[in-house]
DNA sequence: AATTATTTTGCGGTTTTATGCAGGAAATTG
DNA sequence: CAATTTCCTGCATAAAACCGCAAAATAATT
């Protein structure tokens, strides 16, 4: 095994779990604790993760969920949010995903907006509901934890006794290729569910993500009606997808 | 268990409930005292909590005026949490109710416990969320905002194809001989569902509660199995119930 | 292809850290 | 003030971290 190899999966172990045991990774790979401490010592110079005495930690342990990125981003998923509220009109049924990204999107609801918002997305649902006038409703089934989300055949039962106007998924890897895809099996089976009971497919992401791809698919691009990122629409990134006869706000 | 894990276990549990005792954490975690007595000390010398005899605060206790309101009501909704979560084993599965008292008992539940929690309230599905082992699942219908709760057929027919061993039932009001009952349309026919969908159920209520009525019936006294309040199961005060044949804790 | 350089790894011995335990001091409670 | 609980100090132990070195594996060079 090489050494990159054992980082990797090192990164990975930490990430799923939010901690590792030196002892546990030096028996699962066949190598001596001296190897895996100066793994564990490299990637925590590396600031991938943070060592402690017996093992490491998740960065995410501390910071909670990479807050100086977010912060980073913030604006530019300010700007996404007030794009996508301008497609809600009063009365239609908006099935959305979770993330950051959708998050910023219920706040910036008009206070004075009539409409129903369908999710499987605890956070988000938590948002929708401080709405004066919204309605919501929250598909309920196993909680998968990490990212606090209904998922399973049941929430994807549901899903698909619904057509409604628009969907709103915020995305992690978006690619003219490969099209939309994710990491989380989970959240890849709620997703393609409601790409399918939705009127209007609307994609929401930052520009970072644009042209990237993850292990597994959601949809490819031609069920994608509309791609939101904070650029202007006519930005030269963003050619291959207008090319494609998807909408670009 | 990792030392700094641990560390933010206690401090998790610290802003939480706004003060801890040592002899609740070590039993939790099933360190010695003397472990937990450090954790504290380190904790309160880099400023994260206060540390006093017996335990330690959180620093809201002193900086925010908020605290000292609340934390009467709580030892007592401490208290029934304690009481409630000793009926969990592993491996079950529990349906509950939301409410202030049942969240307590949710953070009051031991980390190495593996049962599954069943709910329809967004809050207390949260709460079990950050629960390391439990699995979680959350009950979906159309949200009631004033209670952040999912009410209405849908969520009624799902908790009706359920049998669960444990129903913790967070109440308003119980009497002698209307039973338990509340104010809200849509909880009460949730709650009901609930009743109906378990082996055992079990009314969590502080005492102030205790004989007291409002509008609207979830059911007779003799559908409860357990009634757990912050007294002695021997006070007065709870006679009607023992002599009705309930389990008093 | 052979050899040299570089990196990576494992091992023995030492140091540090984390934790529990025992006994006495201090604090809290009734 | 007596009894119980909690706190502190020092010590013992086991695990983990560290250090230096030599063997092994990899890469680079002739």
């Amino acid at each position: 095994m090489l050494k990159k190899e054992r980082q990797s999966y090192i990164l990975h172990q930490v990430n799923l779990h939010n901690k590792v045991l030196s002892a546990d990774l030096s028996a699962q790979m066949q190598v001596s604790d001296d190897t895996i401490r100066r793994d564990l010592q490299e990637l925590s110079l590396n600031g991938m993760l943070i060592k402690v005495h017996g093992g490491a930690l998740s960065l995410s342990f501390y910071n909670g969920p990479a807050a100086s990125k977010d912060i980073y981003s913030y604006d530019k998923k300010r700007i996404i949010a007030e794009k996508a509220v301008s497609m809600i009109q009063n009365g239609m049924f908006v099935l959305t995903s979770g993330g950051t990204t959708i998050l910023e999107m219920a706040r910036a609801l008009p206070p004075n907006l009539h409409a129903t918002f369908i999710s499987c997305s605890l956070n988000a649902v938590m948002e929708y509901s401080n709405h004066p006038h919204c309605d919501v409703i929250m598909i309920g089934d196993k909680i998968s934890k990490s990212s606090r989300f209904s998922a399973g055949p049941e929430a994807i039962a549901r899903i698909r006794q619904l057509k409604c106007d628009l969907c709103f998924l915020g995305i992690n890897s978006i690619d003219a290729v490969h099209g939309i895809s994710d990491n989380d099996w989970d959240v890849v089976q709620v997703k393609k569910a409601m790409i399918e009971s939705a009127q209007k497919v609307v994609c929401l992401s930052i520009s970072e993500k644009i042209n990237t791809h993850q292990p597994i698919q959601v949809c490819c691009i031609d069920k994608i009606h509309t791609l939101i990122t904070e650029l202007s629409p006519d930005d030269q990134l963003l050619r291959p997808y207008r090319d494609a006869g998807i909408e670009v706000v």
